[in-house]
Order: C-alpha cells, then structure tokens, then sequence
DNA sequence: TTGCTTGCAAAGGATTTGCAACATG
DNA sequence: CATGTTGCAAATCCTTTGCAAGCAA
C-alpha cells in the first residue's frame, strides 16, 4: 500500500475517524495527481469515478488532507483554494504567468536561507513562506513581441 | 494639495470620470492610514464620517484606486481584500505572525535581486512578486515559553 | 441635458454548515 | 448500537452588479 494511505489511516485513527470508501476514493485521486487542484477540480474527476459523491466531502476531505500533512494549501490569488502534495514533495514556489495563467514551481535554497536571514533580524521564528513571482513565460514573451 | 489627490483628478479627467463628494471622502480617509486595511474597515471608518455612503461605493472606489496605482493589493490568505497606498511607498514583503496576527513590513533588497535572478534562469519577465513568511513573533515566541 | 454615480438590495462564486439518513467500528 | 459520515440544500462570507434615482459637467 502506497504509505501516504498508510498515513491517513494512521491519522484518521488517532483522531477517531472513520475509514470510508469516499474517503479513500478522494485520496486516492489527489494522489494521482502532481501539481495544484482546486476542490472543484478534484470534485469534477472524483464524480466520473462515484457520481454519487458530494461536493462537501470533497471540500471536508482536502481539509482533512491538510491537517494529516499530505496536502497544502497554495495560494494564487485569484480566490480558489488550490491544494498540492505535501507528503515527499518539497516545498518550493511559484511562478505565475499573467499571460497565459501557466504555473511553474521554482526551486532555490538561496531564498529560504535569506528568508531565514530575514526573520533572524527582525526577531521572528519562521514556520513557512510563501513567495510568487508574477510575469510573463517565454512563451506569452514571444507572442507579445511579435503582435507589436 | 496632496500629490496624491492631483494624481488621482488626472485619472479621473483621462478617464471620463467624475469627481464626487464620496470620492474625495474615500480618498481622504484612505490616504490618512498607513498600513493595510480592507473594503469592510475602510468603509466602517468612512462611515462615520458620512452615514449615508454606500459600501458598494468604497468597494468601486478601491478598484479605482488601484488602477491608479495610488493603491495595491495584498493577500494574507484569509479570503480578504487588503489594500496598502502605493504612490510613494516602495515594495515591501510582509511578515504574518501566526501567533497574534500582527503584520510587519519587511524590506530587503538582496531578496529582490534574487528573484530577479531566478526569473531570468527561468526565462521569464517578472513584473511583480509577493512573498508572505509566517511564523511567531518575538512577544508570542516569549508568551509561548512562559506556557510551557 | 447627458450619462456617470450613487445606495440599495439582490446576485455571485467559493466554501462551510445543519440536518436527516446512513454506515462503520 | 454509538457515533462518525454522507449528500443535499441552505447558509455564509466577501465582493460584484443591476437598477432607478441623483448629480456633475
């Protein structure tokens, strides 16, 4: 068994909750997914596969998900919770182009050690961060310099 | 006159738009305050001064004001509009604490240098960016350790 | 006078919640 | 059987919008 299952059913133990097809059925989706999904989006593909499910189990779910660490919450700003692995995927950030809507996700270690830098200075603790970078891809580049 | 009142009449008159009474008192009252603040708080403070205004006028009034560029956006995540004044008020990233809520501004060049680094190892054309970190505070960090 | 503005209330979109029926331990 | 869970619909929160009346140019 996959151990993010593995996780969750250990979670949902010590918080006497119950194991249910539903459940297992919306893990089991988000895990085959990489990259962001909104709730409605998970609800949509979850539906093909039990057109019986709610969209409130969905939305129950992925807070679930959040608290058990196998997902988190990103933030796009454009009013849709969206939820990412979390589980062995590691943190990193985002790039959002305001072209074409693409995401990329950005790694640096620079970053994190000068956030650390930061917080030191100004006498905070640091749990998390969150940065995005807004632009435009090499592709909308392209396209815009040559509509001119 | 305040520069920024200038600035926001030149928008108007290149824009067919008028200035009104409840324009001018939005202004004002947005201007007074440093820092963040919502539609609803905005409007709570405007209120007092004229009664009779509308909420649907500051939330319009808001959306002027940022394509001003006399105001700009911030998101903490918690599903709220926040607006900062932008005219004269250099870019700044934000520290949340998740202790006690408090905000601080944070100001570091050398993270900016960075991202634009990283854009251009990506290929891509920034134009802006928002980075939030999160954490505890030195008073909650000290509230927490007396618990313990 | 023309047509932008206003305040109100209704609508909107995303998410949460109350509830009765249901299923799990 | 106790109690957590589900799907539904209604409720919620913040924000936007339609509209008739009002007002600036």
């Amino acid at each position: 068994m996959k151990i993010e299952k593995k996780i969750f059913q250990k979670f949902l133990g010590e918080k006497d909750l119950w194991d249910t097809p539903q459940r297992e059925l919306i893990l089991d989706t988000f895990l085959q997914r990489e990259g962001h999904i909104s709730a409605e989006e998970l609800y949509d593909i979850v539906k093909k596969r039990d057109s019986s499910i709610g969209q409130a189990t969905v939305y129950r779910m992925l807070k679930l998900l959040t608290e058990a660490k196998l997902a988190r919450e990103v933030d796009f700003g454009d009013n849709v919770k969206r939820y990412e692995q979390d589980y062995n995927h590691p943190h990193h950030d985002h790039f959002v182009c305001r072209g074409c809507g693409k995401t990329v996700e950005v790694v640096n270690s620079l970053i994190e050690e000068l956030q650390q830098k930061i917080a030191k200075q100004y006498g905070f603790e640091l749990t998390d961060h969150a940065m995005y970078l807004y632009g435009f891809c090499e592709d909308c580049r392209k396209k815009n310099s040559k509509k001119q």
